[in-house]
DNA sequence: ATCCATACATGCGTTTTCGCACGAGACAGA
DNA sequence: TCTGTCTCGTGCGAAAACGCATGTATGGAT
C-alpha cells in the first residue's frame, strides 16, 4: 500500500536510462539493486511496472505515471537543494562551475588559479562543455557563457563585450595582404555553414572549403593554413599560430555573462567566485574588443 | 551531496509530530529508526538539522525549509497514489469509506451489508467520524457528506434531499400537545447555541436548557427527556425513544452527497459502492422528508 | 560461424538497517 | 514525595539490503 520514496525514485531512473545499468550509475548503486528495488516496488503495487525484454526493461504505462510524479517530486528535492546551496555562509565544500573549453583554456585560468588561491578549503570542480547544463537540476553551480540564456529562469550578470574577426595563419596573412583579389579559402563552423556576412569588398573572392562540426578542430584547420577562420577577437589574440587578417572587419557578438540560478546565486561561495571572475574580466576588458 | 528521498520523508515527518515516536508511528518504523535516519541525514548535509531538548525534537530552520519541499514531494506522490487507484479495475483490495457516525449507524449499515456480501474480495474500512477527512491526502477514497464540501476540488453525487424536524420524548411529546402553551425546553447543539429559527407561533414559550458538543450525547439528553431536539428527518425516525413533535414545522435542510476525488473517483471499487449506494437512497428517500 | 559487448538473472557473503529491550532524565498529578 | 508517563539515548541480535562474482541470452561486427 505504502511506496518508499527512494523506490519512486528508482522507477524514475529507470524509465530515464531503460537499463539497470543506466539507472543503477545515475543513482550510484549497483545494478543488481536496482533491480531489487523495482521487483519490491512491483511486489508492494501488486502489478507490473516493466516487461523484461532483451535489449533491458521497457516501462508499462504505470511506470510512466510513476515516472512522471516522481519527477515532481525531484523537481522539489532540486529547489530544496538550491536553496540550501543558496543559504551556504561557509567558504569550503564543492562549487561547480561550467564554460566552454575555449573559454576556460584561453581566458578563464588565471580566475581558477586565484580563486583556488584565495579560497584553499573550496572544492572546484570544472565542466567544460559546450553543452548548457541545466542549472536548475544542479548540473553545476555557475556558468560562464555567451550570451545569456533565455528561457531559463536564471539570473546573469553580464562581463565583457566583444567582437569578432577573421583569423588565418601567418603564411595566408601574406598571400591576403599581398593579392587582396586572389581566392580566399573559409573554414567555417557547420552551425554557419555558409561564408560570414560583412566581409569587406576589398576581398571579392572567397568559398568555403571545409566544415566542422567541433570549434578547437575548426582552430586547427586555421592553424594548420586550411583557411581563414571568423572567431571571437580574444581567441584569436590568444591562440597562437593566428594573425587577424582584414578580410573580415571586426562586428560586435554576443556579450559574455556569468549566470546561475537565482536560488544559488546569493551562496558564499558563488558571491566569491564571481568577484574573482569580474576583476579578471575587468582587468582584461580591452582583449575582446578591436 | 545527495539525500536519501526517506529521509527527506522522516524530516517531514518529525517536523509535523514533534517527536520521534510520533514521526515513527506516522511512518510504520520504530522512533529509534527515526533517530538514527535523521542523524544520518544531519551528516549528509553537515548541519543540525533539529535541537535536542527535554521535550522531543525541535526543528531549526533548515529542517523546515526541507519539511517545505519534502511536503511538496508527497503532494506529487499523494497525486499518484490517487491516480493509481482511480485506475484499479479488479473488485478487490482496500476500500476506504467515511461518513459521520450518526449516519453510519442510523442510515448505511444496509449499503455496507449488501456491499461486502455482493463483493466479498473488497476489504472495505469505515472511517466514522465527524472530521472532514482530506482525501486528496487519501485518508478516504469516499465521504458520504451533508452538503457538499466546498473549497476541495472533488466530485460530488447528489445523494439525498432531507428536511429538519423537532424530536422529543413520549412524555415530552403528550405535554406539548396538551398544553402548547407551557415552557419548551431545548437542547441544541454547541455550533447553534440559540433556540432554532421558525418555530410555530402556536408554541411560543421556548428555553434553551442545555447546550452539547456532541450529537450523540444530545441524542442520549433527548430521549432522556431533557428537551426538544432539532435534527434530521431520518434520524428522528430512525433512532427509537423519539416522537415528533409539531413544535418545530419540517424545514429543508441541506442534502446528502456523495463525494470523493476526481483522481479515485472513476476506480471499479469506488463506482461498486456508489452503486449499491445510490440504489440503497433511492429506496429510501421518503425516510428523509417530512 | 566466431567473437565481443550489452543486458539481465542468480547465489553468496558482507554491510547496513532495523526493532526490541533497558536505562536515564523531565514533568505532571496524586 | 512518589508514581506514572512522556521524552530520548544505547547496546545487541535479527532481518533486510547491498555489492560482487558467476552464468545465460541476445544482437552486431568481423
Amino acid at each position: 500500500m505504502d511506496m518508499a520514496w527512494d523506490d519512486l525514485r528508482t522507477v524514475l531512473a529507470l524509465v530515464r536510462h531503460g537499463s539497470l545499468a543506466g539507472a543503477g550509475g545515475a543513482l550510484g548503486v549497483n545494478y543488481t539493486t536496482v533491480a531489487r528495488r523495482i521487483r519490491r516496488a512491483e511486489d508492494v503495487l501488486g502489478l507490473a511496472l516493466f516487461e523484461r525484454l532483451a535489449d533491458g526493461y521497457t516501462p508499462t504505462e504505470m511506470a510512466h505515471m510513476i515516472a512522471e510524479h516522481a519527477a515532481q517530486m525531484e523537481q522539489a528535492e532540486d529547489a530544496l537543494m538550491r536553496r540550501m546551496k543558496g543559504a551556504e555562509t561557509q567558504l569550503s565544500g564543492p562549487l561547480v562551475i561550467t564554460a566552454s573549453q575555449l573559454l576556460i583554456a584561453n581566458f578563464l585560468t588565471p580566475v581558477l588559479d586565484q580563486f583556488t588561491t584565495r579560497y584553499p578549503a573550496v572544492e572546484l570542480r570544472i565542466l567544460a562543455t559546450n553543452d548548457l547544463l541545466d542549472l536548475s537540476r544542479r548540473e553545476a553551480d555557475l556558468a560562464v557563457r555567451i550570451s545569456r540564456t533565455p528561457g531559463d529562469e536564471l539570473t546573469g550578470l553580464r562581463l565583457l563585450s566583444q567582437d569578432t574577426a577573421s583569423f588565418a595563419s601567418p603564411d595566408w596573412a601574406a598571400r591576403i595582404a599581398q593579392d587582396p583579389h586572389a581566392m580566399i579559402d573559409w573554414v567555417v563552423y557547420d552551425a554557419t555553414p555558409d561564408v560570414p556576412k560583412g566581409i569587406s569588398p576589398d576581398y571579392p573572392s572567397t568559398q568555403v572549403r571545409f566544415r566542422f562540426d567541433d570549434m578547437v578542430a575548426l582552430i586547427g584547420a586555421a592553424q594548420a593554413g586550411l583557411g581563414v577562420l571568423r572567431m571571437p577577437m580574444f581567441l584569436g589574440r590568444t591562440i597562437s599560430g593566428l594573425e587577424q587578417v582584414p578580410v573580415l572587419p571586426p562586428r560586435s557578438y554576443s556579450d559574455i555573462w556569468v549566470v546561475g540560478h537565482p536560488d544559488v546565486w546569493p551562496s558564499a561561495k558563488a558571491r566569491a567566485f564571481r568577484e574573482v571572475l569580474v576583476a579578471h574580466c575587468k582587468a582584461n576588458r580591452a582583449l575582446f574588443v578591436a
